[in-house]
DNA sequence: CGCCAGGTTGATTTCGCTCAAGCAATGTGG
DNA sequence: CCACATTGCTTGAGCGAAATCAACCTGGCG
């Protein structure tokens, strides 16, 4: 048999695990019931994409499992990552609040869970609840600290610093971390990904990663990472300092 | 003698002339006048801070004319200016809706006038009229959208590409357009954070500048800039790109 | 077996940063 | 009115980081 893309019907997202980590956590009454009559979930496999720059806004997304990557390219095809999104995070508001297609395109990384939710659910509660929306505004702000602070970043940082940056924000996310501050973590993401997430180039990340290993700061092996000492490695970066 | 900052009283946003370009437009009867009541209007000259990154937020803006810069810098004193805000436009709501410190700094590039919203007045609104938390959440996804922008184009273009869609930018903004497609312009920013636009270093951009006269692309004078072509200098970019 | 995608490595060159000096305009105090 | 500091901008030399182009390796798969 194999696995089959598998769609359910309506959960209740009263009962939903994520529930109170979501957006959604202020409804009540009747406008919880219109959210769960307005949902279905469904499984994504790696690679697959939710929704896909330049297709027309069909409803708001909820995660309830996985993790999925935002993407925006450019007419040459070059993608950098800007987000990454785990469960209980919201996707698609913003082509959905302005009416326009998809900048972004989001795909999983691993096995996910997500749930579509229908536009008319959504805007009625938005027109009459104003939690929703300040939720949504909650939301909107706080990504839009991550991306000032990466253009920041970007700007000041050399690749490697922001690759290690990366590195240690994954071991918090996806690793297994060692009392004696070692850390594990199988990397959700392939090369390319990777460098697109700190705007480099693969080859760029793939020399930076040789360099790390040389210097015994951490083992690559294909997506397995070990990384022996994580405060040595952020010592690094702040080492990258000038020491005044 | 000379110039003193003056503050003003209240004035009445109901007869501001950017009004129907603000956030506060979907308001009505009572918020209105809750809003009227909570704001009082100032004028700043070049350079001066509306809020420095660090400050608690006390409140919110509205800039009523000018134009100011919204800067972001690290522990290093880096600084990068995310955003050119002009009149109509919100400021600050961020961290007044999280809660906690300015991340950023807002500085006048012009003398300015900017009206300062009381806390109460702006929390009691959103609280129970949902449409203004939907003007700020449109605004804050326009500028995410902005911003995931600017960090797809600092990764894939080059400086002088940045800088020319800069220029183009700013001349439709300030700047003074002939018929024949040659445009003028005072630029409002020094060199400095002009490079800081881009995320380049002053020294750069200046070499950037000359290469721009050498090719007779514009004329740069201090901050009088002439270009002749806005045409041919759009097209240096689309050229940039490998002749496929 | 050949093909292919994902990853590594090498050689070369371009770009932009750093450090440093110089220059013009402006202000200041004697 | 002159010596002097200050600020904003430009220029030069040298260097290091990273992009580019290209070859090559590896494991999976039809």
């Amino acid at each position: 048999m194999g696995r089959e893309p598998c769609i359910f019907g309506q959960p209740d997202c009263r009962s939903c695990h994520v529930f109170k980590h979501t957006d959604w956590q202020v409804l009540e009454g009747a406008d919880l019931a219109a959210l769960s009559d307005g949902v279905t979930r469904r499984e994504y496999q790696p690679g697959e994409a939710v929704y896909s720059a330049g297709e027309p806004n069909r409803g708001i997304y909820c995660i309830s499992g996985g993790a999925l990557g935002i993407k925006k390219t450019d007419a040459e095809g070059n993608a950098i990552l800007v987000h990454l999104a785990y469960p209980g995070e919201t996707l698609g508001y913003r082509s959905f609040l302005q009416g326009g297609e998809h900048k972004t395109s989001a795909e999983a990384f691993e096995p996910s869970f997500v749930c579509h939710i229908k536009s008319d659910a959504v805007r009625r509660i938005l027109g009459h609840n104003p939690k929703l929306g300040l939720q949504f505004l909650g939301r909107a702000t706080r990504e839009l600290e991550e991306a000032h602070e990466a253009m920041l970043q970007s700007s000041t940082l050399s690749n490697r610093a922001r690759f290690i940056h990366l590195l240690a924000l994954l071991l918090r996310r996806h690793g297994r971390r060692g009392p004696d501050g070692s850390g594990s973590i199988h990397l959700p993401l392939n090369r390319r990904d990777l460098a697109g997430m700190i705007g480099t180039r693969h080859e760029t990340l793939s020399r930076i990663i040789g360099r790390l290993e040389a210097e015994g700061l951490a083992n690559f092996s294909g997506r397995e990472v070990h990384v022996a000492n994580i405060g040595a490695l952020l010592g690094e970066i702040g080492a990258d300092a000038p020491p005044c």
